[in-house]
DNA sequence: GATGAATGAGGTTTCATTCAT
DNA sequence: CATGAATGAAACCTCATTCAT
């Protein structure tokens, strides 16, 4: 006679939730592009999101589930990118590679206030367990895959080298580079970042880049 | 040097709101080495000091400026810490850049802690006018010295090179391996992050490195 | 007989009204036995009753009402219990009030949580002028059955005694024994409570227990 | 140099700490008085001590804290005020009964709103695991105390009584008494609660009151 | 009738700052 | 000089209530 419980029922308010809880987290992500990962209030978020304060309450535990959820968002984006990049252009190695430079430094990945989001997080990545865990799977993934390609795009030129360790070293230029572009406007464009892990990657496997002259050399 | 005091020192007893000043500067680098920027309260940076909450508003206009004049230590501590490393190897515009390498990848510079430290502060430069100032100034001033340092070691040889392409890459890469390190401490150690810059460096001005073997190529 | 309404019934479907009303009013209970008066929300009090929340304003007037009426309800059923109790015994005075003791000291009544509900509105009445209404009415009402039970019994004895005075020493006896026993559980069984009270009755009647030994002598 | 902690130094300040303590703790039971235990926040706490907000923090690991505390300074309020009055009465046990009697039914003890306070605490004891502790613990002695007198008041008689059932009579009929007087002013005044205990105690040891007359007696 | 999404007031707590001692 | 008591703003979160569906 009582009812207990029941699906969400109809078909027409299922997705609600899931709605609500996209704009809580592009709420997030918008208020921590405005003002910084510190200064962000649920105020700030909710208002960014165009909702009231309590609703954090109803889809998330609070306001650090929020903020792990919103990573998480971000994350899981860059990685779908990543991987349509690559699906797009086949099988071959190096390809794979310039594509996926391509699309790191393009939009919308390389928004000027994504990419400050992104550090933002990585600024409190250090001391946030929750944090921390997410980037370390992701990142180490991403790497392990950036290794895989250098390491089979040089067994084809039959060329030495460490895939471990030219691995960190294309994701620390990446990261790197994003950094600098985000801290310091006037420094370098978009482009001139892309060229220059072109130019990296190209060097490295001893190939030349037909389409774009050397960065770095003249 | 820079001096931009807060509360004027009293003149005569100088030295002992001077010792004051280092002991909060000290302990707001530590609190946020423990804590991360966000975290770190007056309460935590004194408790870190070993001096009393109130005592702030001796030394300093409020907590923002304390934070500020932390970062502006660290700022001044690197760069004297590069200064004296370039002038310790003389002129030769190499060997100062792989002198810069050295130091950059050592303790106490790349301390665990210190490089967390820095990365936590990089998190916040974006919305911080004045932590961006600061940041902005020393940042522009450090790319171009190893923009000139590689100008003229490449003048030397005779190889072409566009020194401010070739200077954002150093200094970002530095950047970036350092950040990766402080993310995901089994990345690599700092051994091998100065081995990459080494690399990194003698390949572009064709040398070849006569002490460490070549990192990303067996 | 009661029956404040805040929602009158509409009229021809009263009956499933009336069973939501009562479920939420079991919930009430149920909820306060389970996290007491302070810490019982509009939420679990629904959980209890295995409805949702919205439910409280179609068929009360908000949370006080609700609670109002769930004391009300406890109030009802004590006062019914009573009365069968005493009507199963007929009409002599002292068969009544042990009946009344009898009912009193078992359960349903005197079950763990129900009686520690009672506590918990009885730490409210003082405060709460609705609560207070009902608790004065109904328990002056109780001293005065009582009292009236044990002047006729003490008539019919020729016993001198005042009733005022006796009937608010067994009321509070009562009340106090179980209190008690809510609070301490190791104390004594209700079987000894009941029995401290027969024991008094009989006494303060100058008779003797034919089915138990006295309570508190040997 | 660094002066790492200090004892509250010159004497003055001393007690500072334990005098804000007892405000608090004083504006605590004045809110409890005043608004119940339900309904008292923060904010009417402060008030009735005459403090800020954030005050609490400082002295109290928080508002659970407080009225924990609160409770625990009225009942060690209790038991010495017991204790003095039994001392001063000497080692007699009956006539240290009476005077526990006496001072139980007497002001400050049994203030109405003193009164109160203790049963909108007791409303609370049975969910809450911290004053359910303090309570067992100083209950559970009380009553062991008034066992011990009762006892030795009977065997110094040849009386034989159940101690352990006595002790929870008396105890049980004080806050019954208690209770029912806090509840409903008009129903009787503590001089004639005092004459029911004192009846009970007389009547129970087969003394007769020299003082008073029987209470429920004529 | 029934639901639970949405609101916003108000609760507790934390925190930077001020200031008497 | 130095302390830490005191303040009150503001943060997060809970909760009773309203209302579209």
């Amino acid at each position: 006679m009582r009812r207990v419980k029941s699906t969400p029922p109809p078909g027409k308010r299922a997705g609600i939730g899931a709605a609500r809880r996209r704009d809580l987290i592009r709420g997030t992500i918008a208020s921590i592009a405005r003002l910084g990962y510190h200064n962000s209030t649920v105020q700030t978020i909710c208002d960014e999101a165009g909702l009231s304060r309590g609703l954090i309450g109803h889809y998330f535990k609070g306001k650090d589930d929020l903020l792990l959820e919103a990573f998480r968002f971000l994350v899981r984006q860059l990685r779908q990118e990543s991987r349509r990049a690559m699906n797009a252009v086949g099988a071959d190695s190096l390809k794979r590679l310039l594509a996926v430079i391509d699309i790191t430094f393009r939009k919308p990945i390389m928004g000027r206030d994504e990419a400050a989001v992104w550090l933002a997080f990585w600024g409190v990545v250090y001391w946030h367990p929750g944090l921390r865990k997410v980037h370390l799977k992701v990142w180490r993934s991403y790497r392990k895959s950036i290794s895989g390609l250098l390491e089979s795009a040089a067994r084809e030129r039959g060329i030495a080298l460490d895939p471990r360790i030219a691995g960190w070293t294309f994701a620390q230029m990446v990261d790197g580079l994003w950094m600098g572009w985000v801290m310091d406007e006037t420094a370098y464009t978009p482009e001139e970042a892309r060229n220059i892990m072109r130019e990296w990657v190209l060097n490295t496997l001893r190939e030349s880049d037909s389409r774009q002259s050397s960065a770095g050399r003249r």
